[in-house]
DNA sequence: TTCACCTACTGATATTTATCATTGTTAGCA
DNA sequence: TGCTAACAATGATAAATATCAGTAGGTGAA
C-alpha cells in the first residue's frame, strides 16, 4: 500500500484530479473511512461489461485500458485511465451495469469507493455535481471526436495520433522511450485496426525514421511530422 | 408559432423528454418568461463548431443533424436531435465553444433558453443536476457504442444498424415508408462513409429485397433480415 | 538452461471501401 | 410545362485494410 493510500482521503493529493476535489470534509471524510485500498496486478480484470457495480475504482496508480467487445468479437480500447481517473463511475450516474470492461495494463492501486458515497453526495453538494457534470461533458466531447476520428481518418493517421496521445499523456523516459509500454494488440485496439496493421504501420514510420522500437518500447524521433502525419 | 410553444414552459410537454422536468415551478417560470420560440427552415444552420453559444436550443418540432468535420474535410453525422432534445447543452456545460455543427433536417421551431437560465439551476437544484447528468451519462455510453461500431463494424453492419435506428426512432408512414427522409449524403454521413458507397450499400439492400426505396424515401421490407446483418 | 508459448514481424492475397467519371432521375421553379 | 440544378445510381479503378499463413524472436516457467 502506497503512502498516499494509507492517509486519509482528505489529505490525497490524487482527489484533485477529479470531481472529488468538490466534496466536503466530511463526505471526504466518509468516503476516508470506507474506502478500501486494492491492488491489483498487470493484466488482472478490473470489472468487465455487463458486470454491476457496487462501486467506484479510484486510480492511485498504474495504468488501465477500458475496451468494449463490437458484436463481431473484435476489441475496441475506449480510453485509458491513469492516477486520479475513476472507474465505473458512468455507469453508477446511469444505474446501469458496466457497459466497458477495465483491465490492469500495469500494476495498480486503486481505492474502491463504494456507490453511496459517490452518488449521496449529488443530492447535497452542488459544487460536487457540477464538477462531475463538467467532466462528463468533457468526456462526451472527446468522445465525438474520437467518433469523427473513427470515421472518416486512416489507420496511418490515427496511429500516428495514438503515439502522439501516449507520449503526451504518460511522457518518455531519459532514453526517450514512451514510458506507456503497449503490446502491439493493445495498440491495434486503441487505433481500431487489426493487429498486423498495426505492426505493419509502425514498421512504416521505422523506414520513414519517424520512430524506432526496441522490442515493445517505441521511442518518437520526429514528433512534427509525426503531428503533420496525424493532421 | 405552434401553441405548444405559445404557452408557458411551466405546461409545455417538450419539458417532459430533458432534464427541465427536474425544474422547481420558479425556475421554469424565468425560463418562460425569457426563452424566445424560433422557427428554423429547413437547411438552415442553428449554430457550427466553434460557435460561442449564449444559450440553448430545445426542440419543440422538427429534426436537427449535429455534425463535425473532420481534419480531411469531412462531414460526419454525430447525433440526430428531435422533439425534446436540448442543443447546445454540453458545450455550456463544459463552459467551451460548441464542438459540434447542428442544423435543421427538417422545418423546426425551437426556444432559444439563454445560458443563465439553464446553468444557474444546476447550483441549487440536485433533482435538475441529477437529471442531468444521468443524461449525459447516457449520452457518453451511446457515443462509447459508437466508437466500438464505427471502428470494427463493416459498412453493411453500419448501413443496416442506420436504417434500423430511423425507423425506430422516428417511425414509418401508412405506407411503411420511414418518416425520416434524408438525402444519401447526410446517411453516408452518419453511417461514416463515402456517399456512393452509402447508396451501393443502399442498392445491394434492395437487390436482397430487405428494402424499397422511392426517390428519397425508405421502406423496410424485412426488419429480421437487416437486424441480423447489424449483428 | 531449454522448452514452450506468446508476441512481433513479414508476405501473399482477398476483401472492403474510396475515388473518379459518367449517366439517369427527380423535384422545385421560372 | 419544361428547364435546371441537385441528387441518385452505376461502372471502372485505385487504394486501404483485413485475413490467412508462416517465420522469427524474446520471455517465463519447469
Amino acid at each position: 500500500m502506497s503512502d498516499k493510500a494509507k492517509n486519509k482521503c482528505e489529505q490525497c493529493i490524487i482527489r484533485q484530479f477529479n470531481s472529488m476535489r468538490a466534496m466536503t470534509h466530511e463526505e471526504l471524510s466518509n468516503v476516508s473511512k470506507s474506502k478500501e485500498v486494492r491492488t491489483i496486478k498487470k493484466g488482472e480484470l478490473i470489472f468487465k461489461e455487463g458486470d454491476s457495480l457496487n462501486g467506484v475504482f479510484c486510480v492511485n496508480s498504474g495504468i488501465s485500458k477500458l475496451s468494449k467487445l463490437s458484436e463481431n468479437g473484435k476489441s475496441q480500447i475506449v480510453k485509458l485511465a491513469g492516477k486520479g481517473e475513476i472507474l465505473g463511475q458512468r455507469s453508477l450516474i446511469a444505474q446501469e451495469e458496466a457497459n466497458l470492461t477495465a483491465v490492469a495494463i500495469d500494476d495498480m492501486e486503486v481505492c474502491f469507493i463504494s456507490k453511496e458515497h459517490i452518488l449521496e453526495p449529488l443530492n447535497r453538494n452542488n459544487e460536487y455535481s457540477s464538477e462531475m457534470l463538467r467532466h462528463m461533458a468533457n468526456e462526451l466531447k472527446e468522445a465525438d471526436d474520437v467518433i469523427v476520428n473513427m470515421s472518416h481518418k486512416s489507420v496511418k493517421q490515427r496511429m500516428a495520433a495514438c503515439l502522439l496521445y501516449m507520449s503526451d499523456m504518460y511522457g518518455s523516459d531519459s532514453e526517450g522511450y514512451l514510458n506507456l509500454i503497449l503490446p502491439r494488440e493493445d495498440i491495434a485496439d486503441i487505433v481500431g485496426t487489426a493487429t498486423e496493421s498495426a505492426i505493419r504501420m509502425i514498421s512504416d514510420l521505422k523506414k520513414k525514421g519517424l520512430i524506432t522500437t526496441s522490442g515493445k518500447r517505441i521511442k518518437i524521433l520526429d514528433i512534427r511530422k509525426l503531428q503533420s502525419m496525424a493532421q
